[in-house]
DNA sequence: GCGTAACCCTACGCACGAGTAGGTATGCTC
DNA sequence: GAGCATACCTACTCGTGCGTAGGGTTACGC
């Protein structure tokens, strides 16, 4: 009789991944306080906990969430944009990979990456990644301007990283919010604002502030 | 006996603003889920009670925060940005005003601002303040456009200034995290990603995809 | 000086949701 | 087929914190 179990039980493998699509979803629909373990638990078809007993508490799932969708991000990136190539056509790749990332996990990646600016215990876990952009970002400015025979200092470097990395993450909400907006044209616009400004600081031009 | 009470009545409107004060100020320090009502009461010098009876709900409390806040920093950038200076010195104004702003408030509104974009419930509110910047910023571009006898889709505008926004916002977290760093320095720094871009773009140049 | 409105308090009710205790079934190993 | 680890469940406890009931006190108009 029993021979057909209603639910199949599954390795911890495939249920960790089954939790952290669910949790994903929750976190991205309710945001992490409103999101509820129950709900992430029933949407993974599972009892809550299971959910405890592979993922731990409502923090570490969520860290969890951030760590695999961030990953899976980067490797999108990095796969795209060789560093053997010249900065703008690296960085034209980089963005694409990036919004096109964005794009295919429209209200995943992007309201996850939201939720976690706000709350301190995640402001680490954030940190960390975006400095690892930051650095890519920093690191390719800075190889195309020594090839120039040029140098700047690092702080402003990295300031003007930032800015570029703000500015692409906040197109990346902006995709996120316009569905039929397309990945590829919103990376060609970003192109515009950064690389024509950038490529100006890195021949020199810079703008001062008037006397006033 | 009594003619000295411990702690005197005020009018409402003078206890309002300590409690939006004391509202603010807890609200940075803990996120608005981890803030209590309590707390805030208790920062405020007065009770709980009273909190709703004047601001409302948490979440009452938290939009109010947020408009208070919101629309001063509208009129410093207002005030500093008049209409009929030249594009160039009216986005340089407008952004001295704000780093000026946002450093003067490191604590406060940086905070506030972060954490409402991950809930929900305030989207709303901070989209309106969003737009309106973005609108002012791509107002400024329009304008300097047809000056120059040129003219883009709406729609280009729209996200080249989002972009802009983005990365000002961006750099003002960066600005809130970093307490020693200057904001007239920060507003030039994003001038020079920012201008030099627009700039480019305001005289035609545009970058355009490899056919690859 | 007396009523009334505004200011302010001490206590509670109550829902919600994180995390756990304790137990059952299933498959794998030898 | 006995033993053991792994997968899985139902049904709780318990803290926390929002929001309120109900009542006291000071100022101000008349």
């Amino acid at each position: 009789m029993s021979s057909v179990p209603a639910f199949k039980r599954l390795p911890r493998a495939v249920r960790e991944q089954q939790m952290l699509d669910a949790a994903v979803k929750v976190f991205s629909r309710r945001g992490f306080h409103a999101a509820s373990m129950d709900e992430i638990a029933e949407d993974a078809g599972i009892s809550k906990p299971m959910v405890y007993a592979y993922l731990g508490t409502k923090e570490e799932l969520f860290v969890a969430c951030l760590h695999r969708e961030g990953t899976r991000m980067m490797q999108a990136i990095a796969g795209a944009a060789a560093p053997d190539l010249p900065a703008d056509e690296r960085l034209w790749r980089g963005l694409r990979a990036f919004f096109g990332f964005v794009g295919a996990h429209r209200d995943g990646w992007a309201v996850l990456y939201r939720q976690a600016r706000g709350e301190q215990p995640f402001a680490g876990e954030l940190a960390t990644m975006r400095a690892r952009l930051v650095e890519v970002v920093a690191g390719m400015l800075d190889h195309a301007l020594r090839a120039d025979g040029r140098e700047i200092a690092a702080i402003d470097l990295e300031v003007v990283a930032y800015a570029l990395v703000g500015a692409t993450e906040s197109l990346a909400d902006w995709l996120a919010d316009h569905p039929d907006a397309e990945p590829e044209k919103t990376a060609t616009r970003m192109m515009n604002v950064a690389w024509l400004g950038a490529a100006q600081l890195l021949h020199g031009v810079t703008w001062r502030p008037p006397a006033d």
